[in-house]
RNA sequence: GCCCGGGUGGCGGAACGGCAGACGCAGCGGACUCAAAAUCCGCCGCUCGCAAGAGCGUGUGGGUUCAAAUCCCACCCCGGGCACCA
C-alpha cells in the first residue's frame, strides 16, 4: 500500500502541469468565459498568510469553473512601483528594479509551489516599461478629454515619504503607508478629475449586487453626496466704500432654516478673508486669529469634538431672504475644502452653530421645531419676532414645523423637506440663489515627488508652457542610471529633464513628478485580456469578450482607493469609445484578515508571523490550501491555527486510503473490519452510500458557487466518514458486484478526487493519474460530478416528535408517508405523556418534525 | 453622532423561522503494539442524577409565533467606515 507524500508528488505533478500548458487561456475557445481574478500583490517580499487566503480562495474559484466547463482567464501578475523599493534601494544602495523584479522571482515561486492554476505567459508587471507606456497612453487620453488638469492648492505632503498624496491616502490626518502625520501645503499638483464622474460612481452602486454591502456603503460615504443650494448673502458695504455689488455664496442643505439665520461664519482658510477685513478696526487682530487657526494639524483636526473659537470680522452680510444684516464671523469649525468654505449659521437648527451662539453669547432664533414642543403654541401665532438664548439644550437638528418664518411659516421643515424646496424656489426666482449638489470627494491627486512611479508624460516648455509628450514618444522611460542613495533624483538628473519642446523645437524641461502607484492598478486586469498588445494598451475586442471581471477577490483595505479609481478608469475608458461596460467587477469578494491565534495582526515585530513556506514544507501546499479554506468563511477575519493543518493532512490521508480501498484489488482492504460486517445488509449499506454520494455533490456544489468554502470542505469530509464506515463493513465478496461494489465504488471514488480537485489539486491529480488509471489525463479538465436530487432523497425520514415545541421522541417514517399517517405514529410515541390532555393543534412539518400543541 | 458588520461549547466554526452545536481541533475512554507513533472504534454544551430522566442553554430585556440563534422593539459589548460636510 502506497502512501500519501505530498513532498514527493506536488513538485512533479506541478512541473508536469507546466510543460503541459494546463492552465494556458485560448482566446478562442467556443466555451462561455468566466474571468477569475484576485487583487494583484506588490512584490514586498515572501508571501504571508494574507496571499494565501486571497489566491488560494480564487483557485478554488478559477479550478471549479474549469471543471463546469468555462473558459477561465485567471492571470497574475505584479504591481510593482512604489516607495518600499524605492527605500530598500537606497538602504542597499542598489536599484529599485533589483529588489522589485528579485522579489517578484520570490513570489512566482512561491505561488507555484501552492499550486495556483495561472496562465504565466499573461503575467503583467507594472513597472515593465510595455506595460507602463500604456498607462501614460492612457493619462494623455484622459487629458485629451479635459479629465486631466494641473493646479495650485493646499494638497496632502507626507514629510517621511517626500511626496504628497491623494485624500484617499490619508487616514486619520496620517500617510497611508508610514503613518506619519501628513501636512498642508500650497503646491501645484497633477489631478484626474474622478468629481466629473462622482455622480456616476455613486448611482452604479446599485447595478452591485454581487459587491458586499459594506463596501458599497464606504464607497457612498466616501462620494458623501448632499443636495441642496448655494445661497448669495451680499456683503454690506463699509462706510467709506463705494463698492455695493460684492456677495458671499453659501452652501448648505438647510434652506429651509434661512429665517432663523443669525450670523454668517467664514473659515480660516477663506480666499476673500484679507480682503474682506481690509480697513475694519480688529483687521490684525482677525487676520491674526486667522492664521493661528490655520496652523491645527489635521491630526489634531481629526479628532472629534473640539472646541469652537471664533471672532467677529467687523463686516455684515444681508440674509436674502429676509434682509435682515447678520455680523460675519471667522471660526475654525468651517471646513476649507467643502461647499464655499462659508457658512450661514442657524443656532436653533445645528448644533455646531448653537454651540458657537452659546460660547460667543449670539441670537438663537427659534424657526423649526416639533409639534410636541411647548414653545410652539405660542410661537405659531406670534407675529414679532421672538429671539431666545437659554431654554434648549441643544439644537433641533430633526424634521419639523416652521415658525416665524414669514409666509413659509407653518411648513414642514427639514433636509428635502417641502419647506426647504419652497425657500430654495423663491430664492432661485429672486437672483439670489441656485439648486446645487456638494460631493465631499475630491479630485484624485496623482502626481509623486518619487523616482519609481509611471513618469508623467508632460514636457514644460517656456515658449508653450506645459504641453503632453507625443503619443510616438511614448514611453517617457525612467532612466536606469540614477544613485538615490546619493539623494539623485528624477528632478536632478539632468539626462532625463532636458529635453525638446514637441510644439515649437525649443529647450525645454521634462515633467519629473511620477504618477501615483494606484494608477497602475486601475486598468491592470483589462491589459490581462491582451498582454502582449505592442500597438494598444488593449484590443477593445479582446477586453470586452472577457471583461467584466466574474469574481474578483482581494482585501477590505481598498474598499475605497483601488476599487473606486478602478471604477472611475472604466467609466473614462467606456466614454472613449474603447469598453462597452459600465462596471469593471461583477461579483467581488472581501477577505478577512489572517490574525493569529489570539486574533491579532500578524506583524514581524510582535514576532507572530506564520510561514506559509514553513507550513508547506512541513506538509505540503495541498494541506495548507485545505487548512486556509476549512478556517471560516472568507469574508471574515480568520485566527490561524497551526494544528488545523497537520489536521487536514490526516485528512487527505483517510482519503488516499479510502480511494484506493474503493477501487484497489479484492483482498486488500486496509479499512474492512470482520466484526463489524456482521449481519451488514449489502443492498441497504449500497443505497445509503449512493444516497450520501448525490446528497454531498449538491452540498458541495451549492457551497462551492456561494464561495462558502469551510461548508464545502465539511460536507466532503461527512462523504468520506460515511465512505469510510461504508467501506468497514462492504464484504469482500461484494466489492466487485454491480451495486454494491464495481461501479458505484468507482463513481464514489472518482467523485471524491474530483470535489476535492479545486481544493487539493496535486492530491487530486495523483490518484486521478494512478489510483483511477488516467494516466494521460488531467483531473483538472474533467466535469464537475453530476448530482441527481432523487437520489439524494432517503427513501425513510427521521422525525422528532414536538409536544409544545419541545422535543420528546423521534419516530422514523416512510419518506412519502400521509399526513396522517404520521401524526397516527406520533401520538402513539408520546401517547403516555398525552394521557389526560388535549391536544389543540397538530402542526406537520414534512420531513422535518411534528409538533401536537397540547393544554 | 451617522452608517455597515458581528456576539453560538474549552477553541475554529455549522444551522431555507422547524431536532442548536454539522465538520474539525483539543480532551477522555477503548482496540492494535513489548512500547510509542500512526491508524481504527466510541464519548464529548452546562447542572442535577447510579440510571432512566429532568432542568437550563445562541450578549441582555421584552415581543410576534404551534415553533426564534434566525423575525420585531429597546439596550449592552466588540470590529470597521464616515464625521465640525452646514
Amino acid at each position: 500500500m502506497n502512501e500519501y507524500n505530498p513532498h514527493e508528488i506536488e513538485p512533479h505533478i506541478q512541473l508536469a502541469w507546466e510543460e503541459s500548458g494546463l492552465y494556458a487561456v485560448d482566446d478562442a475557445s467556443d466555451k462561455p468565459k468566466k474571468y477569475v481574478l484576485e487583487m494583484f500583490p506588490y512584490p514586498s517580499g515572501d508571501i504571508h498568510m494574507g496571499h494565501v487566503s486571497n489566491y488560494t480562495y480564487g483557485d478554488v474559484a478559477a479550478r471549479y469553473a474549469r471543471m463546469r466547463g468555462f473558459n477561465v482567464l485567471h492571470p497574475m501578475g505584479w504591481d510593482a512601483f512604489g516607495l518600499p523599493a524605492e527605500n530598500a534601494a537606497i538602504k542597499h544602495h542598489s536599484h529599485p528594479a533589483r529588489w522589485t523584479y528579485d522579489n517578484i522571482d520570490t513570489q512566482r515561486a512561491s505561488f507555484k509551489r501552492m499550486g495556483f492554476s495561472y496562465d504565466w505567459d499573461r503575467t503583467v508587471v507594472a513597472c515593465d516599461p510595455e506595460y507602463y507606456r500604456w498607462g501614460q497612453w492612457i493619462f494623455l487620453e484622459f487629458w485629451k478629454r479635459g479629465l486631466v488638469e494641473r493646479r495650485n492648492s493646499p494638497v496632502n505632503w507626507c514629510d517621511s515619504c517626500g511626496t504628497v498624496l491623494a485624500n484617499e491616502q490619508v487616514i486619520d490626518g496620517r500617510c497611508w503607508r508610514c503613518d506619519s502625520e501628513v501636512q498642508k501645503r500650497d503646491l501645484t499638483q497633477w489631478y484626474y478629475k474622478i468629481t466629473d464622474y462622482a455622480e456616476e460612481l455613486l448611482d452604479d452602486l446599485d447595478q452591485l449586487t454581487g459587491w458586499p454591502e459594506r463596501v458599497k456603503q464606504q464607497q457612498a460615504n466616501w462620494i458623501g453626496k448632499s443636495e441642496g443650494a448655494n445661497v448669495d448673502f451680499a456683503l454690506v458695504p463699509l462706510e467709506d466704500s463705494a463698492d455695493t455689488e460684492e456677495a458671499i455664496t453659501v452652501f448648505t442643505t438647510r434652506a429651509d432654516t434661512l429665517f432663523g439665520c443669525s450670523f454668517f461664519v467664514v473659515g480660516p482658510e477663506y480666499d476673500g478673508l484679507e480682503a474682506l477685513v481690509a480697513g475694519t478696526p480688529a483687521e490684525q487682530e482677525v487676520l491674526a486669529f486667522a492664521e493661528e487657526a490655520r496652523k491645527v494639524s489635521a491630526v489634531e483636526r481629526a479628532q472629534g469634538d473640539r472646541e469652537k473659537h471664533g471672532i467677529f470680522t467687523g463686516r455684515f452680510v444681508v440674509n436674502p431672504i429676509n434682509g435682515e444684516q447678520v455680523p460675519v464671523w471667522v471660526a475654525d469649525y468651517v471646513v476649507a475644502d467643502y461647499g464655499t468654505g462659508a457658512v450661514m449659521a442657524v443656532p436653533c437648527g445645528d448644533q455646531r452653530d448653537f454651540e458657537f451662539a452659546r460660547k460667543y453669547d449670539l441670537p438663537i432664533i427659534p424657526i423649526i421645531l416639533s409639534t410636541d414642543d411647548p414653545l410652539y403654541a405660542s410661537l405659531a401665532s406670534e407675529q414679532g419676532r421672538v429671539v431666545t438664548s437659554v431654554d434648549w439644550p441643544e439644537a433641533y437638528a430633526a424634521e419639523g414645523v416652521l415658525v416665524q418664518s414669514g409666509p413659509y411659516t407653518g411648513m414642514v421643515g427639514g433636509k428635502h423637506s417641502a419647506g426647504e424646496a419652497a425657500i430654495v424656489e423663491a430664492l432661485e426666482a429672486a437672483g439670489k440663489g441656485k439648486r446645487t449638489t456638494e460631493y465631499r470627494l475630491r479630485d484624485w491627486l496623482i502626481s509623486r515627488q518619487r523616482y519609481w512611479g509611471n513618469p508623467i508624460p508632460a514636457i514644460h516648455c517656456p515658449h508653450c508652457g506645459v504641453v503632453p509628450v507625443p503619443e510616438e514618444d511614448l514611453p517617457v522611460r525612467l532612466p536606469e542610471d540614477i544613485d538615490l542613495a546619493a539623494g539623485e533624483t528624477l528632478a536632478t538628473h539632468e539626462g532625463f529633464v532636458r529635453c525638446t519642446c514637441p510644439v515649437c523645437g525649443g529647450e525645454a524641461k521634462r515633467e519629473t513628478d511620477t504618477m501615483d502607484t494606484f494608477t497602475c492598478s486601475s486598468w491592470y486586469y483589462m491589459r490581462y485580456c491582451d498582454p502582449h498588445n505592442v500597438h494598444a494598451p488593449f484590443n477593445s475586442a479582446k477586453v470586452n469578450a472577457w471583461m467584466p471581471v466574474d469574481q474578483y477577490i482581494g482585501g477590505i483595505e481598498h474598499a475605497i482607493l483601488h476599487l473606486l479609481y478602478s471604477r472611475f478608469f472604466t467609466k473614462v475608458l467606456r466614454d472613449a469609445g474603447m469598453l462597452d461596460f459600465d462596471e469593471p467587477f461583477t461579483n467581488l469578494l472581501c477577505q478577512g484578515m489572517v490574525l493569529d491565534a489570539n486574533g491579532e495582526v500578524m506583524s514581524k515585530s510582535k514576532g507572530n508571523v506564520v510561514s506559509p513556506e514553513d507550513m508547506i514544507a512541513r506538509y505540503g501546499a495541498d494541506a495548507v490550501r485545505a487548512a486556509m479554506l476549512f478556517m471560516g468563511p472568507p469574508d471574515k477575519e480568520k485566527l490561524w491555527n497551526d494544528d488545523v493543518v497537520p489536521s487536514m493532512l490526516k485528512f487527505l490521508n483517510r482519503v488516499w486510503r479510502i480511494v484506493f480501498d474503493l477501487v484497489g484489488d479484492a483482498g486488500e482492504d486496509t479499512l474492512f473490519d470482520a466484526e463489524a460486517a456482521k449481519g451488514a445488509d449489502p443492498h441497504k449499506l449500497a443505497m445509503q452510500m449512493k444516497r450520501e454520494r448525490h446528497r454531498v455533490v449538491g452540498k458541495v456544489t451549492e457551497d462551492i458557487e456561494r464561495n462558502n468554502f469551510n461548508t464545502a470542505l465539511a460536507a466532503i469530509m461527512e462523504l468520506a466518514n460515511a465512505t469510510g464506515a461504508f467501506l468497514r463493513v462492504r464484504p469482500a465478496e461484494h466489492r466487485v458486484s454491480c451495486e454494491t461494489g464495481g461501479p458505484l465504488c468507482r463513481d464514489v471514488a472518482e467523485t471524491l478526487v474530483k470535489l476535492l480537485a479545486p481544493i487539493a489539486p496535486h492530491f487530486a491529480e495523483e490518484l486521478w493519474q494512478t489510483a483511477l488509471g488516467h494516466a494521460d489525463s488531467s483531473v483538472h479538465v474533467q466535469p464537475w460530478p453530476e448530482f441527481d436530487p432523487a437520489l439524494a432523497a432517503a427513501d425513510e425520514v427521521e422525525l422528532a416528535v414536538q409536544l409544545n415545541g419541545k422535543v420528546k421522541a423521534h419516530i422514523t417514517v416512510a419518506a412519502d408517508a400521509a399526513e396522517e399517517d404520521i401524526l397516527a405514529a406520533a401520538r402513539q410515541t408520546v401517547a403516555s405523556a398525552l394521557e389526560g390532555k388535549t391536544v389543540i393543534k397538530e402542526i406537520v412539518v414534512p420531513k422535518r418534525l411534528v409538533n401536537l400543541v397540547v393544554k
